[in-house]
DNA sequence: AGCACGCCGACT
DNA sequence: GTCGGCGTGCTC
């Protein structure tokens, strides 16, 4: 006899599928990829459904009812569930966990698929006839009235909030008045009336776009390699005009930080279509919305980060990923995918184009492009008649240094502000100073949770951890010794900021890192100021590095570049020259090309001569090699397994008790267990066993036994774990 | 992950 | 005598 049986994924850190009965009851339709509400345990979670079948590896008395289906239409299709699946097979990955990840929050409380826009509340003709001063009885009321009436367009709760107290009761009192009005936004905005014309392309461009839509159906990937400045968004926009003329819909993939509201605009001008954001930026209402206009066709263009991979399309006919290279596009915790490597799977999958873009491709895709997998298109030149910045050298060894800047880079800054230019100083390192030391006992200030050294912030007069949030007042004396000589060593953007006013101290100045931009509309401000020319002199973090272009900048300091040759992590040297080239990327224009000198111990370093004379084309050529030669990605393949806890032990033993498990493996090393590279961080102890293959194939073939003979290792039950396929970060 | 069960120490 | 510590087991 056989019965309906449904598999779900539920959400737990089990890497199993629960079979479940169809409710009691009921009359809907089952078809996977709808949620289920079901108990679970004790509990009660949502689940998806997986897969109908008749049969179960358990007795059918042994099977619970789901308590209810929760959607009517599938949320995905059974092609986006195929995706979904790979994705939990490929990163070996709990599948609950992963759905859920997959999943706007507010499905994953088990809320009805349905868009509800943002609420916004409004004073109307008679509010605002009304002077707040005559509600002398009602202060709320009378301040909330008064906010209303300064914002024509009105206000958000999520607005309210931030500036008043308790002024729901306020606003029902006001709405009962009749002076008030409450109305739902739409939560996609409408096709803008206003488009601007496409610019006419150059040579390049016309190439890449032609290259790109001759063959609009079926899959190929393309890796657009464009200098800063090439023109590499308007390719995009041409290739998606056509892909949007056939009626089909395109996904746009940004890194974090590169979905800023102008883009949003360009696009929306440029294309004259609905255009959904799909970012952790949105209310979880917003984010639903987009979400929901992408799988209803509402939305013609998504452009969305790392997690829109996994939205589901009416119809999606081209994937584009700008900045392919950018680290952010791979998660960092839990579900650890990558989004980059996940929608080239769904273009394949789905037998559409996917173009991915950068300046600086990472080595991956470069590879890739090489070897003839991918199709390279190239935009060796900047859009218009510009010219490239021109990257020098500056040897510092021997030399004076004051503040971290030698005497040459000093006169180049004088003699750029002089020509009324503006000078981008870069450190990537945030804070006053790296550390406080004491010049009698040699004491260093450290984190008592982690072995990381305490940052000084001068201005804040505390030093802090980077990496526990730690942090405790500037010590007016050496806790070791007593000595009172406590000494900042070495620099950080706030010191640099400070040494820079002293010397040019008739120069407006600004710093952008994550310190100075924490408030909410500082960036902007700070923006401003640049491009106002307020300040000629800029200071920051790799936040400079990303989306913002300063035309009037015509020299580019980068102060420190020796930590990026010598590193641990193999892909250090790779992080540092996309970095310098996008940071240089930034400056300059058409008729004054921006100049960039590095300052280094180590001018004669093959990698960084390769970057400074013949660009990042031939670097990322040469560090292939070097990568062909250590045996590491591209040409072989890893996976990471990462333990933590509160005592140093677990963590190995943990470890040990992995390989035990994994010995005798194909065409796999095992290299490990090792502390990682900062042993402790938040207050646990934290290990990793590497897993080197040489195919694709042997890594997965052991990893698909390996996990789950992790989850039943009782050392594993002391331990955080986590198991991370394809690490970016080596800790 | 949650959540319950279970067996040993300092409290009303 | 109990409240509660976290080891262990289980979730269809």
């Amino acid at each position: 006899m056989s019965s309906t049986i449904l598999r779900i994924a539920i959400p737990s850190p089990l890497r199993r599928y629960f079979d479940y009965l169809p409710p009691a009851g009921s009359s809907t339709p089952l078809r996977p990829g709808q949620r289920v509400r079901l108990p679970f345990g004790r509990r009660e979670v949502v689940g998806v459904l997986l897969e109908v079948t008749d049969s179960s590896p358990l007795p059918l008395e042994r099977l619970k009812p789901v308590l209810a289906i929760l959607d009517e239409e599938p949320l995905w299709s059974p092609e986006e569930l195929a995706l979904l699946r790979w994705a939990v097979d490929y990163y070996h990955h709990p599948p609950g966990d992963a759905l859920q990840t997959a999943l706007p929050a507010l499905l994953r409380q088990g809320r009805p698929a349905v868009a509800s826009g943002v609420r916004r509340f409004r004073a109307n003709e008679a509010g605002r006839a009304v002077a707040p001063a005559t509600l002398q009885r009602a202060p709320r009321q009378a301040a909330l009235l008064a906010k209303l009436q300064a914002a024509a367009s009105g206000l958000t709760a999520d607005q309210l909030n931030a500036e008043l107290e308790n002024w729901r009761p306020a606003a029902q009192k006001l709405g009962e008045k009749g002076w008030l009005v409450e109305e739902v936004l739409p939560c996609l905005p409408a096709a803008t009336s206003v488009t601007t014309s496409p610019p006419s392309l150059n040579a390049d461009q016309s190439e890449a776009v032609a290259r790109l839509t001759e063959a609009l159906s079926g899959f190929n990937a393309y890796l657009l390699e464009g200098v800063t400045g090439s023109g590499k968004t308007e390719v995009y926009l041409a290739a998606i005009e056509r892909v949007l003329a056939n009626g089909r819909q395109v996904l746009v993939l940004v890194p974090e930080i590169g979905l800023t509201p102008q883009l949003l605009e360009r696009f929306r001008r440029r294309l004259g279509v609905p255009v959904a954001a799909l970012h952790s930026g949105l209310a979880d209402g917003e984010r639903l919305c987009a979400w929901l206009a992408a799988r209803d066709g509402g939305a013609p263009v998504v452009i969305g980060t790392r997690s829109a991979v996994f939205a589901p399309f009416h119809d999606l006919g081209l994937i584009i990923i700008d900045e392919e290279h950018d680290p952010s596009l791979k998660q960092q915790d839990g579900f650890r995918y990558s989004a980059r490597d996940v929608a080239v799977m769904r273009a394949r999958q789905r037998q559409i184009p996917i173009v991915l873009g950068s300046a600086t491709p990472s080595l991956e895709s470069l590879q890739n492009a090489l070897s003839g997998r991918y199709r390279h298109l190239l935009l060796p030149e900047r859009a218009g008649s510009a010219i490239h910045p021109s990257l020098h050298v500056l040897d510092v060894r021997h030399r004076p240094m004051r503040d971290g800047l030698s005497e040459p880079l000093r006169h180049a800054i004088a003699r750029h502000l002089e020509r009324r230019g503006q000078v981008l100083v870069f450190l990537n390192r945030r804070g006053y100073a790296p550390t406080l030391l004491c010049h009698d006992c040699g004491w260093v200030s450290r984190c008592r949770r982690c072995d990381a050294h305490l940052v000084v912030y001068a201005g804040a007069r505390r030093l802090r951890c980077q990496h526990c949030g730690g942090e405790q007042p500037v010590p007016v004396q050496c806790p070791d010794c007593g000595s009172q000589d406590l000494r900042p060593l070495g620099q950080g953007t706030e010191r640099l900021e400070e040494a820079l006013r002293a010397a040019f101290p008739d120069v407006g100045l600004v710093r952008i890192d994550r310190d100075s931009t924490r408030r909410k509309g500082a960036l902007d401000g700070l923006l401003e100021d640049v491009h106002s020319g307020r300040a000629q002199l800029l200071v920051g973090t790799q936040m400079l590095a990303k989306g913002h272009h300063f035309p009037d900048v015509t020299l580019v300091a980068i102060v420190d570049t020796d930590q990026g040759l010598f590193s641990a992590d193999f892909r250090a040297p790779e992080r540092m020259a996309q970095l310098i080239v996008q940071v240089a990327g930034r400056a300059g224009r058409a008729e004054r090309p921006g100049e960039v000198l590095i300052q280094t111990h180590f001018p004669e370093h093959p990698l960084l001569q390769r970057l400074v004379q013949d660009g990042y084309g031939p670097f990322a050529r040469l560090a292939l090699t070097e990568r062909r030669d250590a045996g590491m990605p591209p040409f072989s393949f890893l996976a990471l397994l990462r333990a933590e806890a509160v005592g140093q032990q677990a963590p190995t033993e943990f470890l040990e008790a992995a390989r035990q498990a994994a010995t005798g493996a194909e065409g796999v090393y095992l290299l490990g267990p090792v502390p990682a590279p900062m042993e402790r961080r938040a207050g646990r102890f934290r290990a990793q066993l590497l897993l080197l293959a040489e195919s694709r194939a042997a890594l997965h073939q052991l990893l698909a036994t390996w996990a789950p003979e992790l989850e039943a290792l009782k050392s594993g039950r002391k331990v955080r774990w986590s198991l991370d396929v394809d690490p970016q970060e080596m800790f």
